[in-house]
DNA sequence: GATGAATGAGCCTTCATTCAT
DNA sequence: TATGAATGAAGGCTCATTCAT
């Protein structure tokens, strides 16, 4: 018989949540201290472990849950056009990574990335991520195939991995702010789609 | 007027940035201690600070170390053919890649990445390290189109970011061991170099 | 006036007592956490307060119950004979000992006696414990000098001290789970005894 | 090659033993800090763990002390008189008692008999510390035995745990600060050792 | 009265760095 | 120069206690 109603629970939990991922986008995972995250959520040292128990439990949720929003990301369904739809994804992925939001979770994103290396929970979780848009692309390009608007000599895992590595790539040079001009950065990427035309 | 030859103490620093970029490549920049470093290399606490103003220094040297590293790997010409030459570019990269040095520099690559996003130095390395590989590639674009063997209507520059962008997401795959064929992903790289025919 | 009845009270009281009292024999007084006992207890952390001001307030309690206790074993009298009264004192003394409830007694007394060092109040009550035994063997040793059945050069209460002081340390070595032979133990102290003999 | 001579080393763990002795008399080993202990050291907060790997580590290494020193009280050797020599052993042992180092030694003794009862190896250390003057009593009582100094019919090892908690006892009497009078102690002590003459 | 989430002082320990030898 | 014991400022975490519900 809790206390609280659950969703106050929840609700301090992501508020806690929201603060570590602010911390983590500025300093990354390591740099940031507990009481970095204390501050910049309003709560109390001991506050913080009544709802994880540990600094590597807070980061295991932080990439968690940036693994969640990547999958929501992907909602984004094909219309009739296989290759415009493979487009439209990219516009939209463009979108997000320019909000705000999208930049500081991709932020994250980069801290998890690294963290994979050595952390085998959080590995799997990034390759299951990856999972993901390799089998939407894939689908895409079967579908491509069998409508004959994708040449049938291409296999299409091996192109979707292709084009997942193309916006995980595209995604780092945002990070760092390098100058990247979005339409002639989409018309190259248009491009480089015609060569899977048949 | 060092005592020791200059020789000796350059031997002596390389023997430490040996030491780190071990330890860095299996427990990240942050988790990696200074007695990590000491351990690996054999040396003593007090050894490192003659070589290393700090620990920042000794990041900096490797980043940098990394930067020059990949700046050689670029020195693969270019042919006749220059959509070749970017297939050429592919399979050095990859081959690198799979290397037991090539694999540590990318795995501390990775965390070079990540640190870019807090410390401008970096990020400026970082970014310069990208511009390399950009140039090189216009310029082999550029030359196709001059030859007529690429289509005039592409952004060489943009191109080449893109195809940048796509070694490095590739580069992750590999990294997080993630089952990638070698020949499909060269011949789904292939299809989507087609693209850049006229 | 409480609202809850006195009987509800006490119970409620006497229902966190018991639990420390296991926390406290398992993992002494400053190894158990107050979270230890609320798990004990089945009640919450809030509840314990209402029943006692602070975790030393509880330590106190625990003390103090454990010093009544003492003193309700002493109730066994004396017969006619003095020295066989001892025998049966220590008789009773072992039994109790033995029995789980007498044991953890007995190891909630030893951090009592530890704390006793610090603590002038503990310290004082443990005094107090000792010196009802000697009272009580003090008067049968002068009933025995009395009724010449002990030898009249030697001090009672000295002798007393001593007695007490043997039943302490067997218990101590009873609480270290050391091999005893309590018959051959018994026979023992009843060879010592008969040096008391005129 | 170590940079300080070893025994340079091993002064510093003896002055960080000895600071830790003096606040484990004083406070016991759960309610000391590290931090009483550095303040008493003169050291500084990482200077402890260059000698002692945790403050687990400090409590066991002051618990093997005090093992040391006691194994070393017992040289006492026995001359002709075996219950000549019980007393002259008793009287040694007060004597330790009274003296500064002796009573801070049974203070911090006392903090280990309570803390044999968690942890097994402090405990283990504590049988074996009780073993020792056990058998010295026990050769003793049976040299006596031997040349009819002592009755036959008894136990030489239960008698000499007998004697053995007897003497516990009496430490603990004496770090409540009972008043205790020595010479009535030692003639009481003397009148139940008659009790073992044949 | 009871609950349990929250508080925050303080604990043990680590670790980059220094400096006497 | 090299050594490694020593420094001391944090860091992560615990836990006795409180108080809004």
């Amino acid at each position: 018989m809790p206390k609280l109603k659950p969703a106050t629970l929840e609700a301090r939990r992501d508020q806690i949540l929201a603060a570590a991922e602010r911390c983590f986008a500025r300093e990354g995972f390591h740099q940031t201290t507990i009481q970095d995250v204390i501050a910049e959520s309003g709560l109390s040292a001991g506050g913080i472990y009544v709802h994880f128990r540990s600094k590597d439990d807070l980061i295991a949720a932080i990439a968690e849950a940036r693994h969640a929003r990547d999958a929501r990301l992907l909602s984004i369904p094909a219309g009739e056009d296989p290759l415009g739809a493979l487009v439209d994804l990219a516009r939209a992925f463009m979108g997000d990574l320019d909000s705000p939001e999208g930049g500081r979770a991709r932020r994250v994103g980069l801290q998890v990335w690294a963290e994979a290396l050595r952390n085998p929970v959080i590995r799997d979780q990034v390759v299951e991520g990856v999972q993901a848009p390799v089998e939407l692309i894939s689908a895409l390009l079967r579908r491509g195939i069998e409508q004959g608007q994708v040449r049938a000599d291409v296999s299409p895992p091996a192109v979707a991995r292709i084009l997942v590595a193309l916006f995980h790539g595209f995604t780092l040079q945002r990070l760092w702010e390098e100058p990247l001009d979005r339409e002639a950065s989409l018309a190259a990427y248009k491009a480089l789609l015609d060569g899977l035309r048949p």
